[in-house]
DNA sequence: TATTGTAACTAACAATCGTTAGTTTTGTGA
DNA sequence: TCACAAAACTAACGATTGTTAGTTACAATA
């Protein structure tokens, strides 16, 4: 479970990234943070970009994959839309930097690494879009605008990531369970 | 209803902090968008940090005055709440790219510009959060953790203004009366 | 026509940006 | 102890940053 010297750098990058954003940190704040000079992280990666490329896209597949097994399973609409729930607060919970990035900064990524970014977001924003509209089809989901109803739990799960800090003594299977009540059966 | 220069210069600023973030967002690409140079921009204002306090402040602040004179109507919790989701709509629609910056760049605030805005954050959260915890004493809202329903309605709202441009022909009436059905109610 | 205020311009400033080249220090295994 | 690789260093580069100073173009008013 050793890191290595890249990865040190990174996770370090993600934490300044959380706070300031991607363009607002400069190389010199990282290497400072590491008690490096700013010279020195360049022995260990190629440049800011694939930091931040590093960052996005690794939480960004973990998604990919996660939902991706989620749809091959089986299950009815609502077992695997309360599936997908938990899964995307166990990975926020264990990558809050990485998401942080993900969610503000995921603009500057450059050329392929942009497009493949999308993709993955597309598709997963798709696939959860899909198993809504199966619910309403089903009749477990009331015949709500379905785009709201993607909107308004989506936001909340990408937004986790905030909340998690003041989360506080509030454990995780508490969340989980509490969470996907409101985020499910409302509040009343 | 004619704008100064300044208030152009602010919503051409805005529009661009929105896509790329404040940091990543030169005076000379605001310059350039109202097709003069950098320099002639100082004509009408301070300085970049003046755009963003313009921007935040404002918006801020309008706020803060509607959740207040919302709290000093009478009514029970859930009017109430309903009453607050419908108000942070409307401002929403009408303010989507002053959201996004104080969203996503209120941390470049300074000085006293900075603690203004906190104040207000903190106020604004404990408002819903005292209204929540109303309901839930008259029993009208589900004795969850209250922590993790402001979350889960506050992270839908503020996160609104990025999922206003594919609204598309969703009336905001519509939009409002789904939402508002979708956060209190649950879609079960 | 002369005056005045508005709003643009050119040119430049010091500071900071990401990054490169070349060199030195440090730690490890033979 | 010696050799080698890993990882740090110093110094500097060209570009870009926010901003200032001083000047000019233009329209409205007197």
């Amino acid at each position: 479970m050793k890191l290595t010297r890249k990865e040190e750098i990174v996770i370090v990058a993600a934490k300044l990234f959380k706070e300031k954003g991607y363009s607002a940190v400069s190389m010199r704040d990282i290497a400072q943070q590491m008690d490096i000079k700013a010279a020195s992280l360049y022995n260990h990666i190629k440049g800011k970009q694939e930091i931040l490329s590093s960052l996005v896209l690794h939480v960004a597949e973990k998604f990919t994959n996660s939902t991706q097994s989620i749809t091959s399973q089986d299950g009815n609409a609502l077992q695997r839309l309360k599936k997908l729930i938990e899964v995307h607060i166990d990975i926020t919970v264990h990558h809050a930097d990485a998401i942080a990035a993900l969610n503000n900064d995921w603009m500057h990524l450059d050329g392929q690494d942009l497009l493949d970014f999308i993709a993955m977001r597309d598709q997963y924003e798709e696939n959860f879009r899909s198993i809504i509209k199966q619910g309403i089809q089903e009749q477990q989901i009331k015949a709500k605008e379905p785009e709201v109803i993607l909107f308004s739990i989506l936001s909340t799960l990408r937004t986790l990531y905030l909340w998690n800090e003041k989360r506080g003594k509030l454990e995780v299977n508490v969340l989980k369970k509490e969470l996907v009540s409101v985020l499910i059966s409302g509040i009343v």
